[in-house]
RNA sequence: UGACCAAUGGUGUAAUGGUAGCACUACAGGUUUUGGUUCUGUCAGUCCAGGUUCGAAUCCUGGUUGGUCAACCA
């Protein structure tokens, strides 16, 4: 064996905030040294790139430490949820790369919650409230002043329960009551003025059918569920750091398993949009094709865009976890997918905006096969064959009349390399009535052909092509950013973050590609060379090809030109 | 006119009282049968003012700026 890399032996550094408190309970033997770690969506809509940093924190965090990561469900609101939701929700998890330990659900805890809500009525810390949402809310008062108490906050335990107990029967109306946990109405932390614990509900919750009719509100749901699950540490975004003095106070009433809450700053990204209401306004107002449109930052959008589980994961990392406020470009969400398709995609080529290239002194119906490399950065995946003849398709950018001496393409005089193939020569260009170069004349060193001693002759530039006889057809389907702004959710007064989309943001277009594909599977990946990466839309059949476009290489030239 | 949280290059993130580092972006160059990849290099940073200390991005005080909180949503 060589010898090891020192670095494991190290102390490490570079722990992000979550890691070093995690690091600092183990050493106090806080929890036994365990770490339990949850990811609890709500099932009302798809998970995003957002949900992915989380997801990736969360299990990444419980597998560094040799913990346990759940997957719970926050089900406390029925008129949201879905079980549609749930599904695509597991799905994008484990199409992540992880593996929850249990899948549990909020509505699982209903009854125990119920029972400790009767406990602190008994003990004089909830109280049922008869006033209406716009008194509740009145009394509530502003952050910058104290709120009023309720005339109902001082009924006694018997009235309380008898109350509650009614309202779980069903005797009440929406709306009639609520309970509220009895705290300080005064206090500067709105949520501490006498938040409320459970509201009258009379619907069907996607599991619990119409057992219940009273549902308890996220608050005094969310903590005791953790502690029942024995949650070490509870991770969540930075918007519930107020909720956390009440986090506290339930498990501390309740004398339960208390897990420490711990916020971290959601993840944005430039050009797009990451709140679940935004996104779902945008499926159902068929701004976009689906959830899983191929512009959309949810997870199923970007699996369909081509982006791999790997380069997702390797992006979450890459941003790093701190509690300010960020803003991610997305040229690092580009460049994370493209390090990894660079090593796996199979290259090919193919001619999205085609231009005819007659090779005149290659002989009239004949043609032979060339030998292609499928992936340069990785040898085993071998050679393949390409049909080569007189008349080539090519890109209508590789040809420029009046080229700068800077553009190492074809132009009239010049010669460039044909990819696998010859070193040809362009000789002259044909035009229609309206001046449109319709196609080019070439003539081509039959000593050239690559593997040739004379092909190692240096010429500027090599382009791609294919053999018009022998391509097939295939719809390909270019992205652009949704948004042409990089801060939608920052409107100006009258517009909404709507009137940002990008209306260019989906082209789909006819293309050549090579005569390869045939029945290939959904998501494969491949490179058409020197454009980008691409893969296969679930909409192809035998009948029709159809490519996604998930990102342009880098591209030095077109950049130089603006 | 409240409470809480945060502040390090254009962006993001490290440095845990002791040399401000890494990644992306941008730019320049070498290699290249992808203007890709890869390699080398360049530009660029501790919000402000005090204090503690031999020494402060780090600790303290005050300010400034930004964010969050007033759903019977999560």
């Amino acid at each position: 064996m060589e010898a090891k890399n020192t670095s494991e032996t190290t102390p490490k550094v570079g722990l992000n905030f979550i890691e070093a408190i995690i690091e600092e309970d183990i050493r106090n033997g806080k929890n036994d040294g365990k770490v339990y770690t949850r990811f609890p969506p709500e099932p009302n809509g798809y998970l995003h790139i957002g949900h992915a940093k989380s997801i990736c924190l969360n299990f990444g965090i419980a597998k560094k430490y040799h913990g346990k990561t759940n997957l719970r469900f926050d089900d406390t609101n029925p008129v949201k949820e879905d079980v549609e939701y749930v599904d695509s929700i597991k799905e994008d998890i484990q199409w992540l790369g992880f593996q929850w330990h249990a899948e549990y659900y909020a509505s699982d805890y209903f009854e125990q919650l119920y029972q400790w809500a009767i406990q602190l009525i008994e003990e004089g810390k909830a109280y049922v409230d008869d006033s209406t949402q716009e008194e509740i809310s009145r009394q509530r008062g502003v952050p910058t002043a104290p709120g009023i108490e309720s005339p109902y906050r001082n009924r006694s335990v018997s009235e309380n329960l008898d109350l509650f107990q009614r309202m779980r029967q069903g005797e009440f109306p929406d709306g009639s009551r609520v309970l509220r946990a009895k705290i300080d109405m005064a206090s500067p932390n709105m949520h501490m003025r006498d938040p409320i614990m459970y509201r009258i509900l009379h619907a069907e919750h996607h599991r619990t059918g119409n057992q219940w009719c009273i549902y308890p509100m996220y608050d005094y749901a969310h903590g005791q569920s953790d502690s029942i699950e024995g949650i070490t540490h509870s991770i969540c975004t930075l918007e519930f750091e107020v909720h956390r003095p009440l986090y506290d106070w339930f498990c501390k009433a309740l004398r339960i398993h208390h897990p420490q809450q711990i916020e971290f700053a959601r993840l944005n990204i430039n050009y797009t949009v990451m709140s679940k209401r935004k996104l779902l306004q945008l499926v159902q107002e068929k701004h976009v094709r689906a959830w899983d449109d191929p512009r959309m930052p949810t997870i199923c959008g970007l699996r369909r865009r081509g982006y791999t589980p790997e380069s997702i994961r390797n992006f979450a990392e890459t941003i790093g976890v701190a509690k300010r406020d960020n803003v991610i470009d997305i040229s690092l969400l580009e460049f994370c997918v493209r390090e990894d398709l660079n090593k796996k995609a199979l290259r090919t080529m193919a001619v999205l905006d085609p231009l005819k290239l007659i090779i005149d002194n290659y002989p009239e119906g004949q043609s032979e096969m060339l030998q292609a490399v499928n992936n340069p950065e990785n040898k085993n995946e071998g050679v393949r064959s390409l049909p080569f003849s007189r008349e080539l398709w090519i890109e209508r950018s590789d040809f420029m009349e009046d080229a700068p001496k800077d553009f190492f393409r074809l132009t009239v005089g010049k010669e460039v390399r044909l990819k696998y193939a010859y070193i040809i020569k362009c000789e002259s260009v044909e035009k229609d009535a309206e001046g449109k170069i319709t196609a080019i004349h070439c003539t081509y060193d039959p000593q050239t052909r690559s593997g040739m001693p004379d092909s190692s002759r240096k010429v500027k530039g090599t382009i791609h092509w294919l053999s018009a006889a022998h391509c097939k057809t295939a719809e390909v389907r270019l992205f652009d950013r949704l948004f042409y702004v990089p801060n939608p959710d920052e409107v100006e007064e009258g517009k909404t973050f709507l009137d940002y989309l990008n209306p260019d943001s989906l082209q789909i277009i006819n293309a050549f590609v090579e005569p390869m594909f045939i029945n290939t599977n959904h998501l494969a990946h491949y490179q058409f060379e020197r454009i980008g990466y691409f893969c296969i839309d679930k909409d192809s059949s035998a009948e029709k090809l159809v490519f996604n476009k998930t990102v342009s290489l880098k591209d030095t030239w077109t950049k130089h030109n603006k």
